[in-house]
DNA sequence: TAATGTGCAA
DNA sequence: TGATATGCACATTA
């Protein structure tokens, strides 16, 4: 028998990773059994216990009088001096220390319980920046609601904060969590007979919920059950245990992961928190009340349930749903889950139902196993949506690939496929703009819809959430009728405002995994990054500054310097046997730097065909080991094989795209034995506007410990052979190139378009109708630079009859024209 | 009828 | 911030 980890996912939290259930078999019963009112007397009283005296909190004074400030070098610190925090005894050992002012955490994750301790940090709060030795994290209001969501309680995380902390606990901190807290995880959205329910166990919540403006009317009147005088209906509260996880299903004999870690560290910080929870055993076998709400509301409720502190918890009781039928669908037994996918996975199913959520894994490793692996412990008709239709193929490849459901009930939803499942349940993937269309739609399109809309779905996989509008989100979540949701994706990009709707559309996030640890495990390649800075030429530099912002931009990624740089990297990572990516924002130089080297190049609009062609010969054929990519690699392409990268345009800081792009060799499988390393390197112009946008980009991957090293001088790139613009002359010509680009495309007449040269097709969509009369040039002339001038020409054209076109029909005619 | 081109949205 | 890429529906073509 393979020798899977095996753990009771009844527990239901953070700790799984510290002790078994069988050890405290009692902890669960607790969760949820407390009244809102009578916790906080059990905070404090618990507090008082005799568990962990030292623990015991000190009266801190918020406003500090001056002169409690002990000494001058204190002055200078301000209200940032801690010193007043009275250390415990035995700090060292303790891994944390919290900021009483912002609830920042400071983790040392160079102590032994830092393992357990960012797994549990990683639940209450945000991760901020994890470098190498002290990781970052603050705890706020989403955090917060995120660990309730999870089966954390409001004493839990305080005593377990304490337990880890160098300085207790300060009162500012306590309060705020207590009173984030108190309210959150009491209110769940239940999904039944396609009917939504708001559901709590303290009928007073719901009275209260009924008595808010905006959701009493939304109420729907149900005729189901008995509804009692308080116009409430009571059931009994569903009973839940022994749920194991699909891919971890083997005799709990062995003892994974769990224990042998926790026997490693010796004593458990957690340890206390668990002898508390034998003591309380009331259990009233709650009646949970509801009323009802019409499914078109339910946007609307959650978001008005979340501004007033009583978000929503959506969870699924896929084990008692004896109405939807049961998906025929298992991990095959040769399908192995990673340690974190199944951390993510505990979070889900922590406490037998499936909860709502984001999961966050960097891409490679694995998101899709997880979701995959989620199916299988539902087993319930399931509904996956994705960004493009290559990763719609993908997603059904790997369902047929690790799991046994049948391929009669995989069923295929975009553009050009429209199938429809024919059992009682089955799988669907799609895209997002299939669902969410609001056009008119093709017949059979409208007819699948139906399909979708009228049933009831178990489960919803929501993949790359991040990249989705949320107007689009709101539209997919209000159509399909899904018990369980679960978001996936790289990067959650934490100061978008977007991010709060995912919360209420989707539900909290429920795990984060640390790229740095599934680096050291080799779960993802190991990532050397380099910013390379090439000093621009003098008349590159000259022009630089006389010109506007606009032109800037082509000066300092065509600066030569730059594209010896690249040429240099090139060349020797071919010599090392790598794969290699070429990124550039800029359609322009893509073209220009693919030409010029002779490597294939792949943008926009290259026909799939051609696509295909290029990504199956850099894959197999080892004379194709450089392609170029324009932002479509960012996404949707898949490339295995790829083991460095090179960016020569790294535009408009956007740190999500950074981090995209380094994913895409991070799964770089183990093709040499000398480990995962794979390169990342960013090309950016000294003195000009890319240094500035580059350190922001980078901020991402900083954040998740990734070092980045500044490279002034590549050796040997001088002496390299066939060393493009080494001459002053080949530089000024390129220098008159681009520059002519600008003043070329001032003009209103077209010029003609070229064939594509090496692989790189001019885009279908540039090659107008009208325009194929005109001369073609010779594909293959290096000079072909031509496609690359037509780029140029048809970009600046476009801006300038932008400003035209307002005013004159006519022009507007030619610009619509000239754009195809 | 399949492939290709065009328009539009987000 | 602005360009780029993508996907779907529909029209046109061979």
């Amino acid at each position: 028998m393979s020798r899977r980890p095996a753990v009771n996912y009844m527990e239901d939290d953070f700790s799984s990773d510290s002790y078994s259930d069988e050890e405290f078999p009692k902890r669960r019963k607790k969760v949820n059994k407390k009244k809102a009112q009578s916790a906080m007397d059990e905070i404090k009283k618990q507090n008082k216990d005799t568990k962990f005296e030292e623990d015991e909190l000190i009266e801190i004074p918020l406003d500090r009088p001056s002169d409690f400030i002990p000494d001058s070098v204190s002055k200078v610190f301000g209200s940032s001096d801690f010193s007043y925090l009275k250390l415990k005894p035995d700090h060292t050992s303790r891994p944390i220390w919290i900021s009483p002012n912002d609830g920042r955490i400071i983790l040392e994750s160079f102590s032994p319980l830092s393992e357990q301790a960012q797994d549990f940090l990683v639940t209450i709060a945000e991760p901020i920046s994890r470098p190498s030795f002290i990781h970052e994290y603050r705890i706020t209001a989403y955090s917060l609601y995120a660990a309730v969501s999870v089966g954390l309680e409001t004493d839990d995380i305080i005593s377990v904060l304490n337990r880890l902390s160098k300085v207790p606990v300060a009162p500012s901190i306590v309060n705020f969590i207590r009173s984030a807290t108190i309210s959150y995880g009491k209110v769940k959205l239940v999904l039944k007979n396609n009917r939504y329910h708001v559901e709590s166990s303290q009928a007073d919540i719901l009275q209260m919920l009924l008595k808010d403006e905006v959701i009493g009317q939304l109420r729907v009147k149900s005729d189901t059950l008995t509804t009692t005088s308080d116009g409430l209906v009571r059931t009994n509260k569903p009973k839940s245990d022994g749920l194991v996880i699909a891919g971890t299903a083997v005799p709990a004999s062995d003892t994974s992961i769990t224990n042998t870690f926790n026997t490693a560290i010796g004593s458990d910080p957690f340890e206390d928190k668990v002898e508390e929870d034998d003591e309380d055993e009331d259990d009233d076998i709650d009646k949970v009340h509801s009323f009802e709400i019409a499914s078109e509301s339910v946007e609307i409720v959650k978001k008005r349930c979340q501004e007033i502190d009583y978000p929503v918890l959506e969870e699924y009781d896929f084990r008692n749903d004896q109405r939807n039928p049961d998906l025929d669908i298992d991990l095959k037994p040769s399908t192995q889950i990673r340690p974190y996918q199944e951390k993510s996975l505990s979070k889900m199913f922590g406490n037998g139902r499936a909860r709502s959520g984001i999961i966050v894994l960097p891409c490679g490793a694995g998101k899709t196993l997880v979701g995959i692996t989620a199916a299988c412990t539902i087993k319930k008709s399931v509904i996956v949506l994705c960004t493009s239709s290559v990763s719609v193929m993908q997603w059904r490849q790997q369902f047929l690939q690790w799991c046994t459901i049948q391929p009669e009930n995989v069923a295929v939803f975009t553009s050009e496929n429209k199938e429809m499942f024919t059992g009682d349940a089955g799988l669907v993937v799609s895209t997002y703009s299939m669902v969410a269309n609001t056009r008119n739609r093709s017949h059979d399109s409208q007819k699948v819809m139906d399909f979708l809309t009228s049933r009831e779905w178990g489960f919803i996989i929501l993949d790359e959430v991040h990249v989705v509008p949320a107007a689009m989100f709101r539209r997919v979540v209000t159509t399909i009728a899904a018990h369980a949701k679960l978001g996936l994706t790289a990067t959650l990009v934490r100061e978008d405002d977007k991010i709060g709707d995912l919360n209420f559309l989707i539900g909290p996030k429920l795990y984060e995994a640390n790229w740095m640890d599934l680096a050291q495990k080799g779960h993802i390649a190991n990532v050397q990054c380099a910013e390379v800075w090439c000093p621009m030429t003098s008349e590159f530099y000259q022009e630089y500054l006389r010109e506007t912002s606009r032109k800037r931009m082509l000066l300092y990624i065509m600066n030569p310097t730059k594209f010896q740089a690249c040429q240099f990297l090139i060349h020797y990572h071919e010599q090392r046997g790598d794969k290699i990516i070429v990124f550039s924002d800029n359609v322009y130089a893509l073209q220009e730097y693919a030409l010029k080297l002779g490597k294939p190049f792949i943008y926009g609009s290259t026909p799939q065909q051609e696509r295909m062609n290029i990504l199956q010969n850099f894959q197999y054929n080892d004379q194709v080991n450089t392609i170029f990519l324009s932002k479509v690699g960012d996404t949707s392409i898949d490339l295995p094989e790829a083991t460095c990268l090179i960016q020569i345009s790294s535009h408009y800081g956007s740190r999500r795209q950074e981090a995209q792009r380094l994913g895409r060799i991070l799964r770089a499988k183990r093709r040499n034995d000398e480990g995962f390393n794979a390169f990342f390197y960013s090309l950016v112009s000294k003195d000009t506007q890319e240094m500035y946008y580059s350190t922001k980009r980078q901020a991402f991957l900083v954040d998740q410990g990734y070092a980045f090293k500044v490279i002034t001088h590549l050796h040997g790139m001088e002496s390299l052979p066939n060393l493009a613009y080494s001459s002053a002359r080949e530089r000024r010509e390129l220098l008159q190139d681009v520059l002519l680009k600008n003043e070329d495309a001032a003009g209103i007449e077209a010029g003609e378009d070229s064939e594509n040269i090496i692989g790189g097709g001019v885009s279908k969509r540039v090659r107008s109708g009208g325009q194929s009369s005109s001369a073609t040039r010779t594909a293959g002339s290096l000079a072909g630079l031509a496609g690359g001038e037509d780029m140029a020409y048809v970009e600046y054209s476009r801006n300038k009859n932008k400003e035209l076109k307002e005013h004159h029909p006519l022009i507007q005619k030619m610009y619509y024209k000239k754009k195809r």
